[in-house]
DNA sequence: TATTGTTATACTCTATAACTATA
DNA sequence: TATAGTTATAGAGTATAACAATA
């Protein structure tokens, strides 16, 4: 699997205008997916999926991860704290900043709505004929160096 | 390649997990990537997109298209037409029908902003070592089929 | 003074409801 | 009556500007 050379500029400049559409249709359906059931906006659920891979964030780190703004990321946590998914706790050694922990409430959420997400992928990926397991790998790996 | 028997279900739930983070995350990155110099939103972006490919098309068309609600793509589709990009002309058969069509000035800007981001994708592909393009072909090929 | 976060306010994008004009 | 699109209006979500608290 791949153990030629890199491939070159022209091919790469030809391979993305395909693999760009490509990446960003199959994202929208992915979006449209999410649970409506919990109300949560996808900023809500990009702040809680950070928190669950590494809690406790900063305001200020979690505008930074998402790419909005501070005052932005201070709403969405706050509409998010009202919910009972993070709690907002100020910070010991610098106490101008607040970070936020998600809960298990959060968490359960989090899961749910992934879970959901998950299974569409999965219904289409199994849908696919001639498509082994190896092939899905390759493209995850090949993805994920390019998000590096 | 993949001339064997489709991935089970319990195989595509868990690359489901691995894919569905990749490929919003490097969404994510492509639509940041957007050139900001020209003002136009994503949407307005993604109807030109649409009708470089097949113009005119009706609103209808490019509301469901878009996965918008009509009224949403009337406003797109106005704001469109008076920056010069698209042009709006009753249809012959069904003159309840609005057809729309890309001008020249619409293809110049999108062929613009696609390079941009083109350029930043085949940046990456081309800095990943041990990648061929035939790799990169099996990955658009995979994407594509679950788009469908 | 500089930085972290918040409050106040406005703008953009989208939606629903009601309407016009065709069919 | 039904359909394609529009207008009117409201609701998210985000941004900038001004401010408070802390460093």
């Amino acid at each position: 699997m791949g153990t030629q050379t890199s491939i070159g500029a022209a091919q790469a400049a030809a391979l993305a205008g395909s693999l760009r559409p490509a990446v960003l249709r199959l994202a929208r359906r992915l979006r449209q997916m999410h649970d409506e059931s919990h109300g949560l906006s996808h900023t809500q659920l990009g702040v809680l999926g950070a928190l669950f891979r590494d809690s406790p964030m900063s305001i200020g780190q979690l505008a930074a991860w998402e790419r909005v703004q501070p005052p932005s990321m201070t709403r969405t946590v706050t509409d998010l704290a009202n919910a009972g998914l993070v709690t907002r706790t100020p910070g010991t050694a610098d106490r101008r900043q607040a970070f936020v922990t998600i809960t298990e409430a959060g968490r359960t959420i989090l899961r749910a709505d992934r879970r959901r997400r998950d299974a569409w992928l999965a219904q289409r990926l199994a849908a696919i004929n001639d498509l082994d397991s190896v092939e899905v790998r390759q493209v995850i790996k090949v993805l994920e160096a390019i998000n590096r």
